[in-house]
DNA sequence: CAAATAGTGTCTTTGAGACATTATGCG
DNA sequence: CGCATAATGTCTCAAAGACACTATTTG
């Protein structure tokens, strides 16, 4: 460590003398796409509860995008990692603590806050809704779930001997009782012989703020690419469940029917028997399952 | 856009009025891993070259890490995304445009710069080696392509009721002619009843800047992951190729070789075949494919 | 018994892995 | 002819998809 700089300072004395520069920096917020899945109301005594896959929403009190509804967030401190800032916004906002994480994509739009400059580093958590329900939910924050679906309207694509591109269009909905919201997007992938880019456009927009509707429908691709190939379902589910809870986990999170018998031969393996049963559901009891941590 | 905010202002006149707080923010880099892969010499008239994958690199000519290679990269500008600043590095960097890039993840321990808080937004970048080899590799600029080599040292995987870990160390290589730079990285998953943790320790290193060292695995590890189940690598192909020069790329990024026959029948119909044959090559000529970009 | 879910069996198709075989230009 | 690579054929095994069938509890 006794190399010297063309100015004669060697590191120790060179950082003792460094000034930052002037230029402006950017802040920079840690944004949550919390999912959680909860049971609805059964419609018949004897039926099973569907499931919903639910979004924390947060309504804005000031300007900007005042009255609208934001992912949970907030700026990330000096002494801390962008993860560390999400969750400990994620304990204050859920209560919950020691949580799936995962860095999703960092926004850097220069105007997608029109305060100032503002990237965005997002990420995806996948939280159990029992341990949960408790702390958000209640109206004395403004913090709501929001029941989500994510559907693809359209899906174009067009080749020709230069490049490829393909155009999705997606409509976005979140709803919690009378409060609805929506977006709708067009993703569009361009590839010609010398790269890809992949770009997000919200073309319409109800009540989300900022781009969150841009940074909702990455989450939501994400959750749906990984659950195929990933246990991190589990994450959604309690400790104890059954298989047709699981089945309807993904059910839910894939917006299409699975097929029972193989949907057991593949992902039953990923939970652990216990000797547990359901009991009184008016049809066959359920063996409960256990969400069991291995790598696959 | 008429709604007023507790202090009577519209959204306009609050964003007239709005002043930035005053606390500290961070710098934001784009950094790369710039992949490309090239033939070496053949050791025989009749024998195929073999292919290396390289990265190209920058020696730092001032403190901090001073005479150590740290990846290409630059602070975002206010006008710009990380991306376009990516894409504008890479352009004075290789002289090279329109390139695939990938966001691969945002870095952002708070000291892992000395000097102070800057995160790094970090891509990885693919380049067809036949484009770039005029601009980088002139020893007139510090920037040098590397080989690249990282191995998978050890794997240990423990279990027990209340969780999972899985420790990887991997030992990363890098040599461009007589300079030699090594790391060795240690990744620990950590899984149990609430959440998943990854984490990326550098044990030792010797010549790499920064944190790079973690930065370059992650994009190994991106870039073999993905090789499997989409066509990124066609970006590392000339215009034409054989299909045994594109199984060579494979197996260098995977550091392992594969067979044949279905290695032809699974990635073979990434490309279009033409009506154009190798020659003179001391044995059975063989037929050129064309990069397709197709979305499969 | 009927409703409703739980759980399994099996046939077919698809694709991966392993390995063998044939083809061809060049010196 | 023999070296070295090109290109394809085929057998086996594993997994995925589709669908049918049996099992069990409660009102």
């Amino acid at each position: 460590m006794e190399i010297k700089d063309k100015n004669g300072l060697t590191e120790k004395e060179f950082l003792e003398q460094y000034q930052p520069g002037d230029y402006v920096r950017p802040s920079v917020a840690a944004d949550m796409v919390i999912f959680t899945a909860v049971n609805c109301e059964k419609d018949n005594y004897r039926r099973l509860p569907e499931k919903k896959l639910r979004l924390l929403l947060i309504r804005r009190g000031g300007h900007p995008y005042i009255n609208t509804w934001a992912l949970p967030g907030g700026f990330v401190n000096p002494d801390e990692t962008t993860e560390q800032a999400a969750r400990r916004e994620l304990l204050e906002e859920t209560g919950v603590d020691h949580i799936y994480l995962e860095q999703l994509y960092t926004f850097s739009q220069p105007d997608r806050d029109p305060r100032m400059w503002v990237m965005s580093c997002s990420y995806m958590a996948l939280i159990d809704s029992t341990k949960v329900n408790v702390n958000a939910g209640d109206d004395a924050t403004d913090a709501k779930w929001f029941d989500i679906s994510l559907k693809t309207i359209a899906e174009t694509i067009s080749e020709n001997e230069n490049g490829a591109s393909a155009v999705t269009d997606y409509h976005l909905t979140l709803s919690h009782g009378e409060i609805n919201l929506s977006a709708s997007l067009r993703k569009t992938l361009i590839r010609n012989g010398t790269g890809i880019q992949t770009e997000y456009e919200i073309i319409e927009n109800n009540g989300l703020a900022f781009d969150h509707a841009k940074i909702i429908t990455v989450a939501v691709e994400r959750l749906r690419g990984k659950v195929n190939y990933t246990d991190i379902v589990l994450n959604l589910m309690p400790e104890y469940f059954t298989l047709t809870e699981l089945q309807q986990v993904y059910e839910i999170i894939l917006d299409k029917p699975l097929l029972k018998a193989q949907f057991r031969r593949k992902y039953g393996i990923l939970a652990e028997e216990t000797d547990q049963y359901t009991s009184s559901a008016g049809h066959r009891p359920s063996k409960l399952y256990r969400r069991k941590w291995k790598f696959h």
